[in-house]
DNA sequence: CCGGAATTCAAACAACTGTTTCAATCTAGT
DNA sequence: ACTAGATTGAAACAGTTGTTTGAATTCCGG
């Protein structure tokens, strides 16, 4: 179906999720993609029909890497907080990542967010739909008495969290110093939103208020996430 | 020194304003503006020179809104979870608004978040840093023994579960349906937040896990409580 | 090797972009 | 009323945009 291979297609598309994640739907022309993609003007119209549904394409085919998350790494036998702290650590790896080759999907996406445009239906649908709710069951295991309104909340508090460091990265660096912000690394980051966020719900010690050092308790990797001695 | 009064100048200050952040730097086009504005094309060369120099100019512009929170609501006699509290609202109540003649501020300002220009410079340091900094100095006040990069990372965790809310409305809106959505309001927003985040600082009680007490109140002026306790 | 389909290519298209020009108009100061 | 400056107006500019065209090329089963 889709393009493991190296066609001038497949191309086309890395060259416009990268172009469109950059410069939008608006300031991407279709002269820099086919460029990018070494291929000619024709090509675009010739493989999608028009700018439009060469755009639409590149968002449908960011999804492709955002579905992985579910067979990875989560284990049914883990407790809520250690499940939480996967999904936070995962989803900040995406978030984070600028120079990898994934980076625009995740770019692109956010463009979706704030500007939908008729792929939005699909990536809902197919994309944050299904990573949404399997942060809502996970939430519903921590806390079994919160009513639905609390938990979609509580949802959008972490999502909210993460996806912060990409919104509003250039001006966050601009603001704490790019030296503070470098501090700000995927393990330090993953320990701080899931003992931030498990604080909140009742489940685990608070954050920064320690009569200790300041580093936070929650174990680092992929030990168990849960108990800790304080 | 501005303009409050109904010159050339304002009108295409104003109507430039919507419409880059409606449609983008690049979406937004002069002839759009100046019929918005009722203005001339001529005008906008005129009285700012070039189309980038009118879009920092519209963007430094959304500042005077944003600078109107320190002489407001602070209180330095208010307990730092009640600091909090209305740093939260007020932030909210911006984030929230979307009828209204200001939105567009905040929304220029997300655009130039997510793609800086050479407007960001003085974006941040006369807009974003001054509120940045009072919530550090709040955070500070009610974690003493934090270090700097737990409050800084504390304070972007509480950013970015309000800015959330505009960034990813009409996304979050279609993920859980409207009515839903329409239940996130400004009041209830506001306790969820402050609860959320007080909790994980170790001030107040946890959020809807019904382990312990969840009425447990925090001190609220504008009155009521915590979260609604179902 | 042949022949038809699939794909690529260079060139040109019309529409729209930001910008400039210069005459027309309006607004004080005298 | 007159004039100098500030502002507005309509038209045209050069450049870029997305799109189309039709021929040239490549690909592949027979």
């Amino acid at each position: 179906m889709s393009q493991a291979q190296d066609t001038t297609k497949a191309r086309l598309l890395e060259a416009a999720g990268e172009e469109f994640a950059e410069k939008g739907f608006e300031g991407a022309t279709i002269r820099a993609i086919i460029e990018r993609a070494k291929a000619n003007i024709a090509a675009v119209n010739y493989h999608f029909g028009d700018k439009e549904k060469l755009y639409v394409q590149a968002v449908i085919e960011s999804h492709r890497c955002g579905v992985d998350m579910e067979p990875v790494c989560m284990n049914p036998a883990d407790s809520a907080a250690e499940q939480l702290r996967l999904y936070v650590r995962h989803f900040l790896e995406r978030v984070l990542a600028i120079d990898n080759r994934d980076s625009w999907h995740h770019k692109l996406m956010i463009r979706e967010m704030l500007q939908p445009s008729h792929a939005s239906e699909t990536l809902v649908r197919e994309v944050i739909r299904p990573k949404f709710e399997r942060l809502m069951a996970i939430l519903q295991r921590a806390c079994p008495e919160a009513d639905e309104k609390r938990l979609i909340a509580s949802s959008f508090s972490i999502i909210g969290q993460c996806l912060h460091y990409k919104m509003a990265r250039p001006i966050a660096e601009r603001l704490v110093g790019p030296d503070a912000f470098a501090g700000l690394d995927l393990d330090y980051l993953t320990d701080h939103i899931t003992g931030f966020s498990l604080a909140a719900l009742g489940i685990g010690p608070p954050i920064g208020c320690g009569d200790r050092d300041s580093r936070t308790p929650v174990s680092t990797s992929a030990g168990n996430g849960q108990g800790d001695p304080r």
